[in-house]
DNA sequence: CCGCGACAAATCCCATAGGATATGGTCGCC
DNA sequence: GGCGACCATATCCTATGGGATTTGTCGCGG
């Protein structure tokens, strides 16, 4: 336990059950526990180095993302997810992120527009200095914000879940990722100055797809949906 | 206990924190737990009759679908949801739902289509008969099975997260949907029998605005978003 | 009168133990 | 070899307890 807890920072740090939750979504997604394979509660409390009681906790949490489903008296499986569901997810995912853009385009005002440039600038800056995990955590916070200020509370939540199919880090080291995510906000900063929605819808749902094809070929390479 | 665990069907029933789960999405939904309302898992426990242990499991299930939200070492509340967020929300199902009713008319065979016609007549029946519980049933097993057919495991399982927001037999009870619901179950049938996707997407787009106009009715009439 | 700090009570969060129940495997039997 | 009954194992839930943190109250000083 002492593991798990010293690395999360004190303050307002999320519970256990989330921190096993994200845990346990890195270890699917790096290939770690595949479709099919059969989660045992208790084992992944001696694992993990936590008591059952959080680590069921968390597979509630992760059975309703449908990231795991639940057996009855037999425990839980990792659902099943192969390159289609993953290109139908982000089509989705690239839709909706580019209508909040847009939507984004026509309701910032000078203040808001100040806060995303600084975000990006800080996003601009990470890739020239090369700190990854920060990167990641910058460029997150960017979308954050730029989802936030379309005004649609739900649907920026709904978005925000794509995050929970990227590993970390697993972009951030793209050389081809950075070039053209700096590109890709600059244009999308520009259409959100000039007010035109339509290129910022344009912008973002490119760049969303740029990073699903990135994570469908980390999963390829991985191995992630080789029959079990 | 007894009164939860003897309403569960036996056999592969769900396990207790799902049963939790469906209850606290009921009495949110109905108005009962507004949002904003601040959750006190072991009080729960208590009103519900079972242990605090799957009362936090359904908690959690219920954070992972942003129905709540946690506040670490304070509890729970339930998520904040107004007009524009359920209008955003079903904006999506529709286009989602419209999507998979389009790839079901190009991949239905002629054994998938009678059993799409199966389930259709059962629903028509129990509309002319007047079961409320079993017809909601029967709806969303017709639907389930649409779903199926075209293909999209992930969009499926997406789409039916709209089940999630609706209250149970709420709808069941109105009489413009029930003969709405008939009319567009034909079209759409008879749409997916002749191969046809645009006009099989608009019945089905329509049929799910349909739905997301009741249940913003319902949510006005339970005083879902007066102000705490 | 109002803000502010300390103490007390309540509550959450997690660990642990234990029992009821269902599953899967194994052995004996036909 | 196929089939049905026992048995070990694991899940699921209850109950309990303790450490940690938040909230509410009280008293004090400004």
């Amino acid at each position: 336990m002492v593991a798990l807890v010293d690395t999360g920072l004190l303050g307002d740090a999320p519970a256990l059950p989330e921190r096993v939750e994200l845990q346990l979504r890195e270890r699917i997604l790096a290939g770690d526990l595949r479709p099919g394979t059969f989660l045992r509660p208790d084992r992944l409390a001696v694992e993990l180095g936590v008591s059952p009681t959080p680590v069921r906790e968390a597979l509630q949490a992760l059975r309703a993302d449908d990231m795991v489903r639940a057996l009855p008296r037999r425990g839980f499986v990792v659902a099943p997810l192969d390159r289609a569901d993953v290109v139908d997810l982000f089509d989705v995912q690239a839709r909706i992120t580019g209508e909040l853009a847009a939507r984004a385009a026509g309701a910032l005002d000078a203040e808001g527009l100040a806060g995303l440039r600084a975000r990006a600038a800080e996003v601009d800056a990470l890739i020239e200095a090369g700190e990854p995990g920060d990167l990641a955590q910058a460029e997150r916070r960017f979308h954050a914000a730029l989802n936030r200020a379309s005004g649609a509370r739900k649907l920026a939540w709904l978005v925000g879940r794509a995050a929970h199919y990227l590993p970390p880090r697993f972009y951030t080291d793209r050389r081809a990722w950075r070039t053209a995510t700096v590109a890709a906000h600059r244009t999308l900063l520009d259409a959100l100055a000039a007010g035109d929605p339509d290129t910022a819808r344009a912008a973002m749902e490119g760049h969303v797809l740029d990073g699903r094809d990135l994570l469908v070929a980390h999963l390829e390479a991985v191995g992630f949906w080789d029959e079990t």
